[in-house]
DNA sequence: GTCTATAATACGATAGAC
DNA sequence: GTCTATCGTATTATAGAC
């Protein structure tokens, strides 16, 4: 299975794109991502995502030379998105605020981007056949990195004992479920489809978790 | 979209099952679990859940008249087990033994089944379309049921206050995590194929989280 | 670059012998 | 109950005109 990183160039002829090229990449990108986010890769047909980007079959074949292709396309442009919010984290900041801000950033993340939240959910449940590599590298690496600015703060005694990878799976956890299992969300609180007015209390809730007690674990001896 | 609940039967025959018969099913439904699981409903194809049980393609459809029958009646008998742990939470019992309890049962629910937990997620990312009565029927009672006890224990000063919906949501997410994205939590703490010792720090981790500062709320001013 | 037509195949499901 | 053979369709991908 072809591995992809955010370091690979998906750009096969250096020569730039005309206008037309990159509009119709797009469109079929973003077709492709509504597709793929509700149906998974093998649910999703080339005929669907045609018809979402209002463009005939073998015409979206000349933009991409199969659907594999289009797939990866888009978890490429995903994995700087997902670790994004997490390199910002400042070993120089407060404890209780970097972490704070992390929650919202990722928080603000899944309700922004609930599509591409799901298709890294279902690249993800199927085994991460694309992006295995990209989870074995950059994403360890920098995890290790900021693993040692929490570990710094919890032997600061600034932030409550834990293992601080766990700290960031429980982060990442919280905050894509209110994108990847949103239906179950909104059936539980009885809300209509689109409805996303649950992020309000979803953030109250996090910020009660996460920064009642685990920060300032001097303060409660 | 046909729909199943807890309460459906999904018995056609109310003639007793020949032993072969039981056998037989017993060894299609964990066969379609495994292949279920791994790749969703529209990866998974007759020919490898066929031969996942051992079994000719027209045999299999001898016992389920089609593929969606089979998908149907994995997550029938799944929504049961799904609710147990839930069920289990008791208004007369301390708060932070219950709710401790419930979430080691959720975590032990994720180590054991962990292919149930995939399939239950395939299907909620796919938008629930045979599981969307059942969450918002039977699921969504549960959980006013146990919300109350929750509101309650807030309002004694027994837990913190907080929403007690989204501190389900919490506990399903954080849980449920460590099946549905196993591979991206071992590629991430560099453990090989099967290793399934990160649950001893996860369950330290969700103890910390969760009993840390929300319960016993008035011992913290 | 875009289209119609179509090839090639994968897959769900059935027929019918045993 | 189980099998081989096969049908029908959905789907990926290509050929070739414009």
């Amino acid at each position: 299975m072809a591995q992809i990183s955010t370091a690979s160039t998906s750009v096969k002829h250096p020569r730039s794109k005309t206008r037309i090229q990159q509009e119709n990449e797009e469109r079929i990108l973003l077709a492709a991502l509504e597709v793929f986010s509700q149906n998974g890769f093998h649910g999703a047909t080339l005929d669907r995502i045609a018809s979402a980007a209002d463009m005939s079959k073998p015409n979206l074949l000349y933009y991409f030379k199969n659907k594999e292709e289009i797939h990866i396309a888009l978890l490429t442009g995903l994995l700087d998105v997902w670790l994004a919010p997490l390199r910002e984290i400042s070993a120089d900041g407060e404890p209780t605020l970097e972490i704070g801000a992390y929650i919202r950033r990722k928080l603000e993340s899944s309700r922004e981007f609930p599509r591409e939240s799901r298709l890294f959910a279902n690249e993800i449940l199927a085994g991460a056949p694309h992006i295995g590599t990209f989870l074995q590298t950059e994403l360890k690496q920098l995890v290790d990195e900021k693993a040692k600015i929490l570990q710094r703060w919890i032997d600061n005694g600034q932030l409550a004992p834990c293992d601080p990878r766990h700290l960031l799976f429980a982060i990442w956890s919280t905050t894509q479920h209110y994108a990847d299992f949103s239906v179950q969300v909104r059936h539980v609180l009885g809300l209509p489809p689109g409805d996303k007015s649950y992020y309000t209390d979803a953030a109250e809730m996090l910020d009660t978790l996460f920064l009642g007690r685990l920060m300032g674990a001097d303060d409660v001896p």
